[in-house]
DNA sequence: GAAATTATCTTGACGGCGTCAAGATAGAGG
DNA sequence: CCTCTATCTTGACGCCGTCAAGATAATTTC
């Protein structure tokens, strides 16, 4: 909790809040990320955030962004990498998943919340809420891609859309159920994991 | 929004405010639900409701245990059903699930949330979340059970306890993901339930 | 039935929150 | 140098959860 000097003109306030915003989350998890705790942290007013994120809507999009980059570059070095076996890779992808959301929990459940994806308010047709969503989209579509060269393997009677979708739901709910002590035990997680990723389809040797 | 005439002592404020949540959380989702907001629709100052509930989180703990004991009540007259084989009453199970999770979301988000579920912090020992946490694993137990009876036709490798997690976790982040409109559309849902099912085992006739 | 006890509700106040308006300050470009 | 613009500040508003002190009604006790 280091609290900067006051200073007028910070020069870098946009990523001091940012990174602000990952040190309130991991202490105190995403009720404690109020927009003055983030300013005092910056050495700056109240109202000083406002001139780089248009409410706190804009800066919650912009912070879940950036773990939506993060997941998306850890999955891209999993999925492109050509050195090791498809069926090697998907394994990898569902474990670094779960270590994702388990390591960061505060982040991953603002990254899926309701308040960036409510769908029917027009609070979410904002420029950063639409960003915000483009970059979740593009994480989701590495497994689609993943499960396409799968399909070239074996002879999968689903989609590699439906497969993804089924994966991604599956990682999601037993990344939130685990993080709350929920009908799953931390220790139980790899075993369950391990459980579902028998039960999609694999290519027969 | 029908809000009542004030009176000094209401007769039955407890219920009143729980009603009252659900008709909030209904109408503008869980960031619409407030204490102050409660009182003024039961005609109560904002004083009254911690002569009922302990603080506001007390509160959410009994709103989200009346949708748990709702959801079990669904699931036991689904699992209990003799008249219907065991793989259809699995299939109605799931469609059951995925249902109530989609027609009253923000409750089901508040049963789900971290506010409730959080281990760490002292906050959910009290009596009100303990009460709450006992009925939800009830509700859980319901699909223990069934894989239970299940595993008597098949050749499962898996106990049923791996079976009921692994079926939950996908009902949860399917209905979660499907909420938002997040990667899984409304109406692929049930095609998506469906392949779901299909990758549990099954009996073979 | 009167008095005492208990349950229930009220008003006033506190600090924290997101947000806006008006004004101050600093740096950039002419 | 002067102007323009970006950036930051202070003051204020209304909403929130919560508590303390006191008022009122129902219930129990005698």
């Amino acid at each position: 909790m280091t609290v900067s000097t006051p200073v007028y003109h910070h020069g870098n306030l946009r990523q001091s809040l940012l990174a602000s915003s990952l040190q309130l989350l991991r202490e105190g998890g995403v009720e404690a990320l109020s927009l003055r705790k983030l300013a005092e942290l910056s050495g700056v007013s109240r109202a000083a955030p406002y001139h780089h994120f248009a409410d706190k809507l804009a800066l919650l999009a912009a912070v879940a962004e950036q773990g939506f980059a993060e997941l998306s570059a850890l999955l891209h070095g999993v999925v492109g990498n050509e050195q090791v076996a498809l069926d090697e890779r998907l394994h990898q992808a569902v474990l670094g998943y779960l270590d994702f959301a388990l390591e960061q929990p505060a982040l991953y459940e603002l990254m899926f919340g309701q308040a960036l994806w409510q769908a029917d308010s027009a609070t979410n047709q904002t420029p950063s809420t639409l960003q915000f969503q483009r970059t979740a989209k593009d994480c989701f579509r590495q497994y689609v891609h993943l499960f396409e060269r799968l399909q070239g393997q074996s002879a999968s009677p689903q989609s590699p859309l439906r497969s993804a979708q089924l994966l991604w739901a599956t990682l999601h709910g037993l990344a939130q159920l685990s993080r709350n002590g929920l009908f799953v035990k931390r220790e139980d997680l790899a075993d369950i994991a391990a459980h579902a990723l028998a039960q999609f389809p694999r290519r027969p040797a």
